[in-house]
DNA sequence: ATTATAATGCAAATGCATTTGCATTAGCAA
DNA sequence: TTGCTAATGCAAATGCATTTGCATTATAAT
């Protein structure tokens, strides 16, 4: 039977702290400080158990490449901080759905990607 | 000195015929309709000429990948459809940056990527 | 405690997209 | 035409992110 190890409640931990999406790099880094020997197969063994459990989601950033985020948060976009490169779930949409896309076109969905600098590297 | 060859010429007409972002491998076979041995590296070579150049631009699509398209087009978004597999440029933004995000967020630049039908498939 | 075996750590292997070495082909200046 | 050499085609090589085999570790049922 499936079992709860150290590193997966590492990860856990991980995404509940930092409650942004975040690539594996960041997320192997991050689970390090809380379980030194963390390997980057497991993270990746398990980033892929959370994503069948649907605890988590996978999403291609045009920049940042394959990011992973808690699920649960309904409709959001996108924030990229050149600063700090870290990303920030927006809640809410600023899409006009009207202006969006020409007559004839049946849009069904829609991400949004804003670049630009967080309010903390603002300061 | 620069040359003209055929397999570049193929390219460009293969851009202006389709306006619109292709991949690699798009790209390649609508090339061979024209230059039939057309090969993937000269493809790839002659693209990054043509980024080179400023004649063409590469961008990052979510679910496409790698995409090519013509520069000089102004701002503008993308559309896939999910029955044809291809990608349309869309003139104008339906985006409103008010509500794009919350106070604090300095926003410099977006993408936006539509998802849904085209017009020829909705027909 | 003991034990079965799921999960880990490590390194090697994969699967991609993309690049490169090299012999051959083909622009283009003379 | 001829000759120089940039550009091509082909296949092998790279560089990534991601996956996998296997010996070892550690969870949890007994």
């Amino acid at each position: 039977m499936k079992r709860r190890t150290s590193q997966r409640a590492a990860l856990e931990m991980v995404f509940q702290k930092e409650d942004r999406p975040m690539g594996v790099e960041e997320i192997l880094n991050a689970g390090r400080k809380i379980v030194r020997t963390l390997n980057q197969a497991t993270v990746y063994r398990n980033l892929k158990i959370m994503v069948d459990n649907g605890e988590l989601i996978q999403i291609n950033h045009p920049a940042m490449g394959t990011l992973y985020e808690r699920t649960g948060k309904g409709h959001h976009h996108h924030f990229y901080c050149r600063i700090c490169g870290r990303v920030f779930e927006l809640p809410g949409c600023g899409l006009d759905s009207k202006k969006a896309a020409p007559k004839g076109f049946i849009t069904e969905e829609h991400e949004i990607f804003l670049f630009g600098v967080c309010p903390s590297c603002a300061k």
